[in-house]
DNA sequence: TTACTTTTTGAACGTGCGTTCAGATAAGGT
DNA sequence: ACCTTATCTGAACGCACGTTCAAAAAGTAA
């Protein structure tokens, strides 16, 4: 079967999503209405309803289909040294984020415009991020090579740190991706050493 | 004059800025009401017009003694070593900001929700508070007694990791404020040490 | 009690919201 | 050329929004 008739789905689907990113991202879920999405697609407002159920499950679907390509790509070698494996990490990190400012900043912003049921899944997988720089932690410090109070605040601390990166950073400023990566690698690195 | 006839203002005035205060940080300026402001503090949604010219200048004022009371109780003493201010800032900040969850809640998430004079006076103050934690960077570079690439890079990370805290911290959890506090103490000075 | 002011009510205004749906349109498949 | 199905339009639904304002109520001063 596949495809049949008279079909454009695949082309405003997308369009779709790419629209409402751009817009919540900008003016938030709750100031931006399901006209103004469809306005930006060309399209009425009546035709969103063929690629999403409400505009609830449009707020969600972007949100998770941004955790789950957060986890599919992070890769974390665990037969490597904890201090490169962190290396990894912070660099993995701000590259990432710094790919997708839009998605970033509605994962994080959006949070409350989740349903109880949606929010929940949204934070299971956030959590399973943070599980992934929490065990680099760990490691590092059974193997002696970190020294951290407590494993879990250093996670969220050094993840409050990178993310924030986003909220300032614009290529063509005064410091390359590169260099800021790495002042933040050296800074975490010190952080917990 | 002063006080004259008919004046319940300094009562209701206070409450229609702790319900918004409330309300905004719970549910985002968006989606809050201006009828739902006013039901909290029992009254009907007209008589908030006493208090403030618009739901815009509501959000600003919230906004702006947020700034205005941080920039008026940080304090900094130059004449101090680098390194006791820093600490010093650490704590101020952490306690400072655990104190008023909601304030802050809506000072990093409305952003986006002020118009854009209102904005920018906002901004200005913001960059005052990271201005004066700078300065301390600097300083304790001059002295010998920090080694930072980028003591901006360095301020913003600092801030971003501090602020994280309110995100998660609840009083009464595994851990206690001073403890938190004493670690993120302890990894603020190791990252510009 | 009367006179005066401040504060609040309650209704109204125009506008835009999310969502639904019958009917029109356009694109294969045969 | 015809049929079938996917897609989209355009209007409508009930509801809630921010704001305004005349009239009512409540408080103080004399």
């Amino acid at each position: 079967m596949a495809r049949t008739a008279g079909s454009h789905s695949d082309i405003t689907g997308p369009r779709v999503r790419e629209a409402a990113l751009r817009l919540f991202s900008q003016g938030g879920y709750a100031a931006v209405s399901m006209r103004a999405i469809a306005a930006e697609v060309g399209v009425q407002a009546g035709a969103l309803y063929n690629y999403t159920p409400d505009k609830q499950s449009l707020l969600f679907d972007l949100m998770e289909s941004h955790m789950t390509e957060l986890l599919a790509t992070v890769a974390d070698d665990p037969s490597q040294p904890a201090d490169a494996r962190l290396d990894g990490f912070v660099g993995f990190h701000i590259r990432f984020h710094h790919a997708r400012p839009d998605a970033v900043f509605i994962a994080y912003m959006e949070l409350r415009n989740l349903t109880e049921d949606n929010f929940a899944r949204v934070e299971a997988l956030r959590r399973v991020y943070e599980d992934g720089l929490e065990q680099i932690l760990r490691d590092g410090v059974a193997a002696g090579v970190f020294k951290v109070g407590d494993t879990k605040i250093a996670t969220l601390a050094i993840i409050a740190m990178l993310t924030g990166v986003n909220t300032w950073f614009r290529a063509g400023g005064r410091l390359s991706l590169e260099e800021v990566t790495a002042q933040y690698r050296d800074m975490v690195r010190r952080a917990v050493t």
